[in-house]
DNA sequence: GTCTATACGAAGATAGAC
DNA sequence: GTCTATCTTCGTATAGAC
């Protein structure tokens, strides 16, 4: 009875597993993964809390499912980026590779959810949670690590790995938009805090970085 | 009784309120904050549950006692490091103020204990933890960004505070251990193993990112 | 096959007796 | 200051309605 006509979050025509990934991108997105219970997302999502179990198996199995169908959406765009930068006659810039990373992390059109949601798989703490994502993030990560080390020679495999991430990480960290909820001091309440520049200045911030662990002081690109 | 002679990690003579502050720095820096609860947390103290709630309040109010605590130490030897800067007759290089404010935070000296808790912190979803941080850089933050825009007149504000969120961020990543899942293959000579060139590439990847967010292509200093 | 109602054990936090 | 009892909430499991 209670609860039966309130569906406020997720669609009427979808199926009750479809409701509860995207209950699950939304409510983890915001609260965090740990910090929200099946009970709370089963009443978003306008169903019961036993169909958790009986589509995913366990609420890790959930996380496991959502990580996976977003992030497989993510790595598409980002493999056809890299495919398309490689097909091309000349090497790839290096601010071009770091802008085929972080660029899909950020243009996610579903809105902010999917990016939220990812930046806070990327923070989690949780040594579970953490393999899973580094299960997703792998089979690109390897083009990434290759393509990076063939436009930056002087390189070595441990400064790549560690440019690659530093990249990461502070891609996850504006995902989960943990700069923008705090309040800074004398913050003039931008009405467009997140939007333009953000994923420029990421780009320029993330290229002189690799740049600059370089050993030999390499020159800076066009 | 059962318990009363096991204090298996912290010290005898110190107070029940100094044994919290210390075992709670060390389990939320192991485990995490939301992870730790306060049954092993006191128990690992040699105390009972209750004592948490008499001599703090609550659990939130405990992590506030010891983030304060800790970010105390971390700040004083900032604001320390950053009097040296400017008392200097040469306006110090922005290398020198992003080293001045990254490496206390990596070379605490009461083990990794406290860099770990504080990079757990940082990277904490939750937004009332998050306040309870930001409160405590606050204080130094007014003065770092001050000094960054007088090193960089080319960056304006928004800027200045887009570099020093990544300077934030990415030492918080780096201190939470987060990137130590990462391989690093074949260390060479060194007796310390998060330690060698971890701090100074650090430095050079933020400084080396600020320079390049700056409108004009500025030059590089030395 | 799908979905719901309900129960169970574990764990956390808090209040109050001592 | 300390300990015990209790109340809440978590994730999971099960039985049965549609």
């Amino acid at each position: 009875m209670a609860g039966r006509d309130r569906v406020p979050t997720a669609r009427e025509g979808t199926s009750t597993r479809e409701r509860l990934v995207e209950t699950a991108v939304r409510l983890f997105g915001e609260r965090g993964i740990t910090a929200t219970s099946l009970r709370a997302l089963t009443e978003a999502a306008g169903t019961n809390i036993a169909s958790v179990n009986y589509h995913f198996g366990s609420k890790e199995a959930l996380l496991r499912a959502v990580v996976e169908q977003t992030m497989h959406a993510v790595n598409d765009e980002r493999r056809r980026l890299l495919d398309e930068l490689e097909s091309a006659p000349e090497p790839p810039t290096l601010a071009a590779l770091v802008r085929a990373f972080v660029e899909p992390g950020l243009d996610l059109t579903d809105g902010r959810h999917v990016a939220r949601f990812i930046g806070r798989v990327v923070g989690e703490p949780d040594p579970q949670v953490r393999q899973i994502f580094a299960d997703q993030v792998h089979p690109v990560e390897g083009r990434y690590l290759a393509a990076l080390g063939r436009a930056l020679p002087d390189l070595d495999e441990d400064r790549v790995r560690f440019a690659f991430a530093n990249m990461l990480g502070l891609l996850g960290l504006h995902q989960s938009g943990a700069f923008t909820e705090v309040r800074w001091p004398q913050h003039p309440a931008a009405t467009s805090q997140t939007g333009p520049a953000e994923g420029e200045w990421l780009v320029a911030f993330i290229t002189g970085g690799i740049l600059a662990i370089s050993p030999s002081p390499g020159r800076a690109g066009p």
